[in-house]
RNA sequence: CGGGGAGUGGCUCAGCCUGGUAGAGCACCUGGUUCGGGACCAGGGGGUCGGAGGUUCAAAUCCUCUCUCCCCGACCA
């Protein structure tokens, strides 16, 4: 079909190609030929020595963690700016990897869409995300002066489409997904791939007419989600999680252990049981209380000097468990319906052990933004200096002391008596302090967080928590009704009845897959990646490209593993032997072929790179992980392999 | 945004304190010798010393402003 307008025919016109064009199968590679000259496939066969894989000797003196060390080093990226990169070849090879997965997987419980990455202020407006996002929102004008901003999520455009197309109940439920870039304007960018401000990102949207529905759309993506996560090789844990930003009652994210995380897991050994730092609770021990001194009702006590709580537990020869501490805070509530946000103090009381979770606190009081308060703004709530804080005499939400102050207890303190806290006042303290008897609150909350060794929450279990560090490869999330309520999406049930749709929301962050991997699976000369998402199966190392013999046998090897559907790479590169050896251990692909010397009595060296971890190789000793194999035998016996990793993933 | 650090050839860094007109190793190019764990010899190319302004006969070096990047914190689907 040829458009009206092109005369000449348009590119890919079929009466536009030369007569002289055919396919011809050349004998040592398939390649299309133009014209019976010009080779149009230039890379009949992945040569090393052809590709663009510049590998270096040095890590760039700004990398910290592993993944962007070996990343950098092994040629996968390189950086534009603070949390940009430019992806290279073979990082752009593993990541569309990931990605197949990713797609292959949500094929089957979702259909795929490509919606904008740059999106207008309107459906922003309409969520009240525009103001709610803040300055993570890379916000910019068009030439007519309207405001625009980069997609960092995708919930207001896939219920804008929801509300626009859906009507019935006969068209839920629903399951739409992208794999998109996202943009965040992180105030902090770093650890290389960890956190940076562009990135492609799977989001997912699930419309549902109830919430049974909702519950069945979340499962298949907690099922989808861990078959994702398992072919792409993650030693992942699924844990409880909060809700951030997004609302929702019910969330979960993915997690790989490893120290360059960010988030912190708390979980039991015992059961299984695990959560996020932010969400994760514990079974207390109950604390000896100390006996009442004189008629038993709070006493002022002249405690100078005695401002850190190691200071009023050492005075009053007491644990610091049996002490009340407060934390305060400013709080910003966002204004509903276009009412502006506001700024009001908050003071939090807990265990003098215990300490405050921001985020959950932040969940308790419904605000946005957390801010210690400065000494004025202590004189003005609570009357009192830093270090002599106290709960007592303060009528949350009355005039004229405490006016405006929300006063939150941690739920610790439920139940407990006689215990010590500050007096509001320079060098005092209160003793013979009971909450609920001698001081209210606004309200009482579990806003701390929970600290390794204590005990698991789960009834009947008698684990210890452990606090790991982990990074968050998948979220997802119960959205409920946020977005379909504020934005009117509305179907007609088979009652005729007007009924709002439920939503989930579910992501996954590519390159959080591809970084993960490498932080779990690296060593001082580089790392390894699990074949489904390396950017090559298997490396064919020609140990001396000068001897033909080699050279051929190199050849024959890598045409016959590819003809069998792997991805091989050949270092046909005039380079030493060790040159190759170091950069085939660096650029994170699990198998390696050696071409060298045994090549005469029809043998070469079948390297797992996994196993070779650590060990050291020299001219006379074959590296660890290496095994000796026939000329004819390396192809059976690398799908060995390969089968041996599958089923040990699929059994993990 | 607060605190700390760094910008000198592609990479790692020295030179700065005490101004005199830019160096090393690696990488790159040429020739030769090597050729199984990041070879050696000889020759060679490449740097507005992040930017702007100032002081000075003279600035990589001293002063002021500024930009960028990294780390810790704050922040964070």
């Amino acid at each position: 079909m040829r458009s009206p307008g092109s005369k000449s025919g348009s590119w890919g016109s079929r009466a536009r190609i030369p007569r002289t064009f055919r396919i011809e199968t050349a004998l040592s590679s398939s390649c299309v030929r133009l014209s019976g000259r010009e080779s149009l496939r230039v890379f009949s066969m992945h040569r090393w020595s052809k590709l663009f894989i510049p590998t270096l000797r040095e890590a760039p003196a700004d990398a910290e963690v592993a993944s962007h060390k070996f990343l950098l080093r092994a040629g996968y990226i390189r950086q534009l700016g603070a949390g940009i990169y430019n992806y290279l070849f073979l990082g752009q090879r593993s990541l569309n990897k990931i990605i197949a997965i990713v797609r292959e997987e949500m094929d089957k419980i979702g259909q795929e869409f490509y919606l904008p990455g740059i999106l207008p202020r309107d459906a922003w407006e309409e969520s009240g995300r525009w103001t709610g996002m803040g300055d993570n929102m890379f916000r910019l004008k068009d030439r007519k002066g309207a405001d625009l901003c980069l997609g960092m999520t995708h919930e207001e455009i896939m219920t804008s489409i929801a509300r626009n197309e859906l009507r019935s109940y006969k068209q839920l439920p629903q399951i739409w997904y992208q794999i998109q870039t996202k943009f965040r304007d992180e105030p902090r960018p770093k650890g290389g791939l960890l956190r940076v401000r562009q990135f492609i990102m799977k989001d997912s949207y699930s419309f549902d007419l109830d919430k049974t529905g909702l519950d069945r759309s979340y499962e298949l993506h907690d099922e989808v989600y861990r078959r994702i996560f398992t072919r792409c090789g993650l030693k992942f844990v699924a844990v409880e999680a909060h809700s951030g930003s997004m609302g929702g009652s019910h969330s979960q994210e993915f997690m790989v252990y490893t120290d360059a995380g960010e988030d912190l897991i708390a979980s039991c050994p015992e059961c299984g049981y695990a959560a996020n730092l932010e969400k994760a609770t514990s079974r207390l021990e109950t604390v000896a209380e100390m006996e009442p001194t004189g008629d038993g009702k709070p006493e002022l006590v002249q405690t100078p000097g005695c401002a850190a709580i190691a200071d009023v537990a050492a005075f009053f020869r007491i644990s610091p468990a049996s002490d009340i501490k407060c934390v305060a805070y400013m709080a910003l509530k966002r204004g509903a319906g276009g009412a502006p946000d506001r700024w009001h103090g908050v003071a939090a009381f807990l265990r003098g052990d215990h300490q405050v979770n921001e985020t959950k606190l932040l969940g308790a009081i419904g605000a946005a933004e957390l801010r210690t308060m400065q000494a004025e703004e202590l004189t003005q709530y609570l009357n009192g200096p830093a270090g002599y804080l106290g709960p007592v005499g303060l009528s949350p939400d009355a005039e004229p002391l405490g006016a405006g102050l929300t006063v939150v207890v941690d739920k610790a303190l439920a139940g407990r008596g006689n215990m010590v806290c500050g007096a509001n006042k320079l060098d005092h303290h209160l003793r013979n302090v009971t909450p609920g008897r001698d001081f209210g609150w606004t309200l009482s909350a579990d806003i701390r967080s929970v600290n390794e060794g204590e005990s698991c929450p789960r009834d009947g279990c008698k684990g210890k928590l452990v606090v790991g560090k982990a990074v968050e490869v998948g979220h997802i999330f119960k959205l409920g009704y946020k977005y379909s309520e504020s934005m009117g999406a509305r179907v007609l049930d088979e009652n005729g009845k007007e009924v709002t749709p439920i939503m989930g929301s579910y992501g996954i962050g590519i390159e959080r897959i591809l970084t993960a991997a490498i932080e779990q699976s690296n060593d001082a000369n580089g790392f390894w990646l699990p074949p489904s998402i390396a950017p090559f199966t298997v490396v064919v190392t020609v140990t001396n490209m000068a001897d033909a013999a080699l050279r051929e046998t190199g050849e024959a090897i890598a045409a016959e593993l590819e003809a069998a559907g792997l991805d091989v790479l050949l270092d046909d590169r005039n380079e030493r032997a060790g040159v190759k050896f170091k950069d085939a251990d660096l650029v994170g692909i699990p198998y390696r072929i050696n071409v060298g010397k045994k090549a005469a009595t029809g043998q070469v060296e079948l390297v797992t790179r996994k196993l070779s971890s650590g060990a050291k190789a020299g001219p006379e000793m074959p590296a660890a992980g290496s095994e000796d194999v026939t000329l004819s035998d390396v192809l059976i016996r690398l799908k060995e392999h390969l089968e041996e990793e599958e089923l040990l993933l699929a059994s993990s």
